[in-house]
DNA sequence: CATGAATAGATTGTATACAAAACAATTATA
DNA sequence: TATAATTGTTTTGTATACAATCTATTCATG
């Protein structure tokens, strides 16, 4: 195997803070509602306060905080709202690309089911929760629309926290495996409409579980 | 009626500059493939290049933009695999939005045959575009899913600059309004698929004589 | 003549500076 | 006591400064 380099080099400051940011809205350190002091946030990443400011203006667009004149940065919070706005909306997207992946959905059921074998036996909820992000971006990868896989990308950013934070339990992993699994048949048997139900009931079901551990709180 | 203010208080400079960009980026001036030299454009619009830059980052993600490292903002050349990766999408996002505001399309009948009408006799082809837009934006109305409606508004963005520049004819629009009368009629009988039936042809309708156009160059 | 090194100028990416707005604490006022 | 005015501090939004990088030009070299 090709050695790789293991810092590949900055793509400048913006860019590179961002998935530190995110880390830190997905995993606690920015709690969902609080303010951001960007002097603070910055010098704690050791950058000045204008790639920051460019970084959040990115995260605003993504919907994980937003700014208002003279108020400045805050962490969306959470909302039942969102999550039911954005799980139909990924589900719609996803499905259009798979109709538009067509036959070539075949090329990756040996990968999606070793993804998912992986998947159900996953010990964290973390690792399972990035074997199942890993799991849609390969069922997504042979659309060619990159338009579309940015957006799925985007939105599937905004409900990590949400996954995150209402820890997956083992109980819908292993309905979700199966739920995976069906969408596998349905490749196997070039049954496209099947295909598309599937990814519906996944998304439908996964926000579900979110919505109910949301209202139990 | 009531009367409004015309000079909106300031949203701030990022705020405020993103109309006018669009407006450059659309209409001419800022023609696609060339290069933004912040320093210049800032002086043009008469602020500094913070507010601008932030701005452009903005259009950066709705890919009227792009930024390359040390090489600064260029605009995003028209291309056809854009129109064939983004009318697809935004004519699933609308049908989406369609399906989810179910019975309420029944309101906003009256003034959407209005709107077409306006339409169908607009003189310009830039007025039509402008009705178009709104048209579509009232039957999108009733949706209360809020990210959807800006994610479409998002796309639409992107997209009205292939219609500006690709203009418009007589023919077209005809055709197109006669495809919103099918819709407005299937609204009326309450048969969701037609709605759906019909918004997906009128999107791909409208990507195919882009594509023509394009070609024909 | 073509190719490449060297240099000067332009442009970006980031840091810093500063005025205006928001916020907090304190004192004045009913 | 509760409300309002005042002052001082914090924080933002924007402008400016500056080093690193890119680009264009000149000049040397085969």
């Amino acid at each position: 195997m090709q050695a790789r380099r293991k810092k590949k080099r900055s793509q400048g400051l913006r860019r590179d803070i961002l998935p530190r940011l995110l880390e830190r809205i997905v995993e606690g350190g920015l709690t969902p509602g609080s303010k951001i002091i960007e002097s603070k946030l910055a010098a704690e990443l050791g950058v000045s306060r204008t790639p920051l400011r460019e970084a959040l203006l990115h995260l605003e667009r993504e919907g994980l905080v937003r700014c208002d004149l003279h108020r400045g940065f805050t962490i969306e919070p959470l909302s039942a709202r969102e999550v039911r706005e954005v799980y139909p909306l990924l589900a719609a997207l996803e499905c259009l690309a798979a109709r538009s992946s067509g036959r070539l959905l075949h090329l990756v059921v040996p990968v999606l089911t070793r993804i998912n074998a992986d998947f159900r036996r996953s010990g964290s909820p973390d690792k399972a929760l990035e074997l199942d992000t890993i799991w849609h971006e390969t069922l997504l990868s042979q659309s060619k629309n990159a338009r579309l896989l940015a957006l799925v990308a985007s939105l599937r950013r905004a409900i990590r926290r949400y996954e995150h934070f209402y820890m997956v339990d083992a109980a819908r992993i292993s309905t979700s495996a199966a739920q995976h699994r069906a969408i596998l048949s349905a490749i196997r048997r070039g049954d496209m409409e099947a295909i598309v139900k599937g990814i519906e009931t996944n998304y439908l079901f996964g926000m579900q579980v979110i919505l109910r551990k949301m209202g139990e709180e």
